[in-house]
RNA sequence: CGGGGAAUUGCGCAGCUUGGUAGCGCGCUUGCUUUGGGAGCAAGAGGUCAUGGGUUCAAAUCCCAUUUCCCCGACCA
């Protein structure tokens, strides 16, 4: 395959790799105020997607979607301590509205926690009207100092779920839900493995008791972190006064989660699985699954009808296919689609019109395959699957080989000073090890893997005894 | 917030040192020839030179200030 003169080598610099692809894959633009983006039809595409695939997944669950204000009072903001210490120095604050003063300023929600509070307080009254499960997709603003296309912004697009439920152990239980849901949104759809887990309590959400999260990794060998839910505890429902009579007539707390991801997905989707060529996206989220190539069929109706019938069968069969017959050259197209992602092409021209067949393109092994025209939607489908599976495996095997069991420092210092990945290690969890992960490697604690399987009683870098299992890894 | 780089047509850049008619490549439009890996020829369209001020007969070019973007750090769920 040509090798794309537009994009910068992936192994050779990452970060202006990644920029030349979310701009050359028409991704994204840069808008006018700093660390904003325009979101653009391919990149808010795979966000459809990814709606398409959660909505009906969460509203199986009972949670209903709904959507409240941009703004809020900041004397709301204030009224949970430990979130408002968290989120404070990063939010944006409108002071003024018709050229005049507001008595109130009003913040630019980071996240809506105090506002569903607030919402919580007047429709939750007795143990009947437990749980509440509402989500909402909507947008956040955070005054990041430095921001990267997707994977951190000014402004993101994302789905905040907020529920109520009677004890700790139902909420426990949502959280863990959507957790697996979020799993399985990045094996299934995005073809993404992560590592799954619980926090730290140092990079835990303002204000939880327990952040769960997925953490991926980067090709870079840096974390990221691609969603959280959070058991939150009372904390809210105490702050904002959010009360329900029990069945035993006395007054309760309701216990509180939140769960988030965002378009940060996207920049992990164009991370992990892009390539020097530009995107790759997986067959289940791929916009368009396969693009047909008409080859001289300006004078040949045949190559014409032909690219038409195939159109017409796959999306029949319920495949995503287009056919490009514009006037520029094929060998424009196979760059142009390749750069995009499309993760199957099918080239017809005379040629395979000779034997009845087409020529199949496969984006992410760069493989090529004549296939007969008889049952393509049968070959494709499953050609599609084949691809899904084989880069989530691909994925997966990196990810499984760039997490080192660590035993000693010098062990933990060679992974992390040369960008393998995760240091799994065994920890004390005090914040003597972090602080002196941070400063030695710039590494954070990323996640307590639900999986333990202690290999060691001792922490490498206090020589303390301890047995939990922790994965340190430099972050996004 | 620190350190570095940059802003000239849709994109990539030259011009700036030494002030004097706004240039090139790609893309775009039209026509013809092409079409199995970013086609060729020809003719065209397209620019408040980031913004604001200053110096000058004259500023893309010199001076001052501001804004934004990129990279590396610090900060950040």
């Amino acid at each position: 395959m040509a090798k794309n003169k537009f994009i910068a080598k992936k192994s050779e610099d990452l970060a202006k790799w990644y920029t030349d692809v979310c701009l050359k894959a028409e991704l994204m633009s840069y808008a006018r105020a700093k660390g904003f983006i325009v979101y653009r039809p391919d990149s808010y595409a795979l966000w459809e997607e990814i709606q398409n695939y959660f909505n009906p997944r969460i509203k199986k669950l009972g949670v209903r979607n709904v959507y409240l204000p941009t703004l809020i009072p900041v004397s709301l903001l204030n009224k949970e301590k430990e979130f408002v210490e968290g989120f404070a120095p990063e939010c944006a604050v409108v002071t003024k509205a018709s050229n005049k003063d507001l008595t109130e300023p009003l913040v630019v929600r980071p996240t809506s926690e105090c506002l569903f509070s607030d919402h919580f307080k007047d429709i939750v009254h007795s143990y009947n009207d437990l749980p509440v499960k509402y989500n909402q997709w909507c947008s956040v603003v955070r005054w990041e100092k430095t921001t990267r296309p997707f994977l951190r912004g000014a402004e993101f697009l994302w789905q905040e779920g907020h529920t109520l439920h009677l004890d700790e152990y139902e909420a426990r239980e949502f959280a863990l839900t959507i957790l697996r849901l979020y799993n399985d949104l990045g094996r299934d759809l995005l073809a993404i493995p992560f590592v799954t887990g619980s926090k730290p309590s140092s990079e835990k959400f303002a204000g939880a008791d327990t952040t769960y999260t997925i953490e991926a990794l980067m090709p870079d060998g840096q974390a990221l972190q691609c969603g959280t839910t959070h058991y939150l505890g009372t904390g809210f429902p105490e702050g904002f006064d959010i009360k329900y009579l029990g069945k035993d007539n006395t007054l309760h707390y309701p216990h509180y989660t939140s769960w988030g991801f965002s378009t940060r997905l996207l920049g992990a989707l164009i991370m992990v699985h892009g390539d020097d060529n530009g995107l790759v996206l997986p067959p289940k989220i791929a916009p368009t699954q396969a693009i047909i190539i008409p080859i001289k069929a300006e004078d040949n109706k045949e190559v014409k009808e032909t690219c038409e019938k195939v159109k017409d069968i796959l999306i029949k069969n319920n495949i995503r296919a287009e056919v490009d017959f514009s006037n520029k050259t094929p060998g424009w197209k196979f760059s142009q689609y390749e750069m995009k992602g499309v993760p199957l092409r099918i080239e017809i021209g005379p040629k395979d019109l000779e034997n009845n067949s087409c020529t199949l393109s496969i984006r992410y092994d760069e493989s090529k395959r004549q296939v007969s025209l008889n049952n393509i939607e049968t070959t494709i489908k499953e050609l599609l699957e084949e691809i899904h599976k084989g880069m989530y495996n691909k994925a997966l095997e990196y990810l499984n080989s760039h997490i080192y069991e660590c035993r000693t420092y010098d062990e933990i210092k060679e992974v992390l000073t040369s960008h393998k990945g995760f240091v799994k290690m065994m920890s004390t969890l005090e914040s003597e090890d972090e602080i002196k992960m941070k400063e030695d490697f710039q590494a954070t604690p990323r996640v307590i893997p639900f999986n333990q399987q202690p290999f060691s009683d001792t922490d490498p870098l206090s020589g303390k005894k301890c047995d939990t299992v922790v994965y340190y890894a430099r972050a996004y």
